[in-house]
DNA sequence: TAGTGGTCTAGACCACAGA
DNA sequence: CTGTGGTCTAGACCACTAT
């Protein structure tokens, strides 16, 4: 190395994202700016150019630069950072809380699938189903109010599963690995059923997140829970 | 490479890692299983050690693996998965759903900052910070509604901008790059203010989302948007 | 102690898009 | 056409930890 001989933040390539999200940080590049092509910053560096390269992706894909070949390097102008949250299972999540993890089911049965599942499924309405109804608890108190729709033709071996005693969340996800997920959150009024079964008042804003999962086969199965009240859902960058 | 000469995704290290998530997917490796080592993926695959490094440190990032020096590489048991979503600058996200966006300025002062505030941004209660609240507007409907703190010291310059015709969000984002973000999501009831500002009904569910961010400095804002009914917050993984 | 992943290097070739 | 990033290779050394 140069001059250069701090301490790296653990790795060659972690202390040169470090050092160039510094330097836009302070300014010293500039929104808009193009860096120093990797040849340059890897003799600066001292290091290879495939360090290099591996420092600035990350940065890249954190959205604080934007890369093109023969265009070479800029900062990003309107940087979209991006946030990622860990999708829990809810008995890790309690437990993580310190609580003691309890679980309800209420109902369990096959269906014919409701529209707005079934758009969200990508199947047809009226097809047959196992839809599920639970509730999650933390210490006895509700937590979380599961509302879940499973394909059967997704998941070989469903049928014979009775989720009384074991939670649908669980076993899917360590009996059904997805390829894709699509997660919204939103927000709803509770309903006289949900506000009884969560413990709470009609008309309490819960906050709602859906999840659809699809394997190789199709779709996997849609969830709708209903968190309680004061309930805030995390995420970091 | 050996007979395995199919259509690779892109590169060989992503075509590594599609073939190793549908084993996984497909059973043919189980949940707690060991996977061969990268020396043996590479002599089967035909490529370097450093390739198959590269498709393997994908899917740990993801959650679908185990990787541990010595004990080697394992289907992780119960995978959490994460999920991605991208911090939106709102004129962008109106102008994407195909809408012309305008945005008023509600209040803009120096005040001192109330405790629930402070404790969001680890700063003393009653300190004096800016204070905006701004009303988003696609196609002359309320979208979003902008509760913001900001911190001058982390953000020299602010105190003389003028945000009646620039948006906060934007001049931040471009003039404030931060280091570390949080996030969470949550849902409360619409006030009579809340309701009038967005267009709607008192008690009515509104989806919340608070952010914080920092620099090198300290804290940079904390944000509270409430977003009008109906509308949902997607991500993917 | 030894087997595994973590990281880096020097070099190479390629794909893309700007001039 | 050519400069830039994208990717890969063969090899090396190191850090951790299971045994």
């Amino acid at each position: 190395m140069t001059e250069r001989d701090t301490i790296p933040a653990s790795g060659k390539a972690a202390y040169i994202t470090e050092e160039v999200r510094r330097r836009i940080i302070e300014k010293e590049w500039r929104q808009g700016d193009r860096i120093p092509d990797e040849a340059a910053l890897a003799a600066e560096f001292g290091v290879a150019r495939a360090t290099v390269n591996k420092a600035l992706q990350l940065l890249a894909d954190e959205g604080l630069l934007d890369r093109r070949r023969r265009a070479g390097t800029r900062v990003a102008v309107n940087p979209v950072r991006k946030a990622t949250f860990s999708i829990p299972i809810v008995r890790e999540q309690i437990e993580a809380a310190g609580k003691s993890y309890s679980h309800r089911l209420i109902s369990q049965s096959r269906s014919p699938l409701p529209a707005r599942r079934a758009e969200q499924l990508g199947l047809s309405p009226g097809e047959v189903l196992i839809h599920l109804r639970a509730v999650h608890y933390g210490d006895r108190q509700p937590f979380q109010l599961e509302d879940r729709w499973i394909n059967p033709r997704a998941v070989p071996g469903i049928e014979e599963v009775d989720f009384h005693h074991l939670n649908a969340n669980e076993w899917l996800v360590r009996n059904a690995p997805y390829l894709r997920a699509e997660l919204t959150f939103s927000a709803s009024n509770a309903g006289v059923r949900d506000a009884r079964l969560l413990d709470t008042e009609p008309e309490q804003a819960l906050l709602i997140l859906n999840r659809t999962t699809w394997n190789d086969i199709g779709p996997i199965t849609a969830v709708r829970l209903a968190f309680h009240p004061g309930y805030a859902m995390s995420a970091t960058t």
